[in-house]
DNA sequence: TTAATTGATACTAATATAGTATCAGTTTAG
DNA sequence: CTAAACTGATACTATATTAGTATCAATTAA
């Protein structure tokens, strides 16, 4: 069972990139070379997290991409839900027809209450944490 | 994302059904037709369950699956493995390369931290207690 | 002895994930 | 002005996972 795919711990690397260069443009190839990342993939990632309103972009020479939304504000349960999709109970549970009575399903009810508790702990790791843990691991590193 | 698949889910609903009928035999047919879950692929499931101990089967006319451990101890946490496979990080996290130190590694830590979580509330969640409260609940709706 | 069953395993289909390629449009440095 | 460095948009391929089907041999009870 994968937690993150390719595509969210891309993004998520991406997002520490940018935010760590707030406010200056970053290009899809300096940051696809210095994370090891595929370059035409990470560009589809970009663009989509533009479309959600984390990053913004400049065409042209010396265009490349910035954070826009606040870091802190950013978190994995949210780029989960962008590249993954959101969390869901799996399809059949819904289907009428299994169970009857959808209201007394009792392992329905158990996996959205612990859906609940995957979420909530998700919420609490926003890029801007990772990024602050990640500059303290590496002072202690020095 | 998806929490459970159908595999994990199919065999859910399986191991509640002889659960329900503790020391008789139910065969494959009847738990599919009963449970609406296509027959080859429960038939598999099940076979899967037997190697690790959960059921047992007799051959022949009037054969079929039981129990075997003890509902109370089958976890949802242990299914999952089985039919998912454990709940890891995305491999990338661990290839040297990427990160130079492993250690240092923020997302992997925090990420670990949510596995650890979820893990331990899926393991909340055995078939016994699933079924106990399956049939409280019936017995409010009659 | 035959019909109902599991054991084992091979196969197909559908979907999701991962990665590549292409071309048009924009911008800035020279 | 123009070439090079960029993004926008989108189509394509490859691989892996999930879901489901089919087949045939072996067993067993009626
Ligand atoms: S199996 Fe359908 S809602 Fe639970
Ligand atoms: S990205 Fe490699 S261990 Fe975190």
């Amino acid at each position: 069972m994968k937690v993150l795919t390719k595509n969210t711990d891309y993004a998520i690397r991406a997002l520490l990139a940018l935010s760590a260069k707030k406010g200056s443009y970053l290009s899809a190839k300096s940051i696809a070379t210095e994370h090891d990342i595929p370059y035409q993939f990470l560009r589809r990632l970009l663009q989509e997290m533009i479309r959600h309103n984390l990053i913004v972009s400049k065409e042209g020479v010396q265009g490349g991409f910035m954070m826009q939304k606040d870091p802190d504000e950013i978190t994995v349960t949210e780029l989960i839900e962008i590249f993954q999709g959101k969390v869901q109970v799996s399809e059949c549970m819904f289907r009428k027809q299994i169970c009857g009575n959808r209201a007394r399903c009792v392992l329905r009810h158990e996996i959205m209450r612990i859906e609940r508790v995957v979420q909530s702990e998700f919420e609490k790791v926003t890029i801007g944490k990772l990024l602050r843990d990640l500059e303290a691991a590496s002072q202690v590193n020095q």
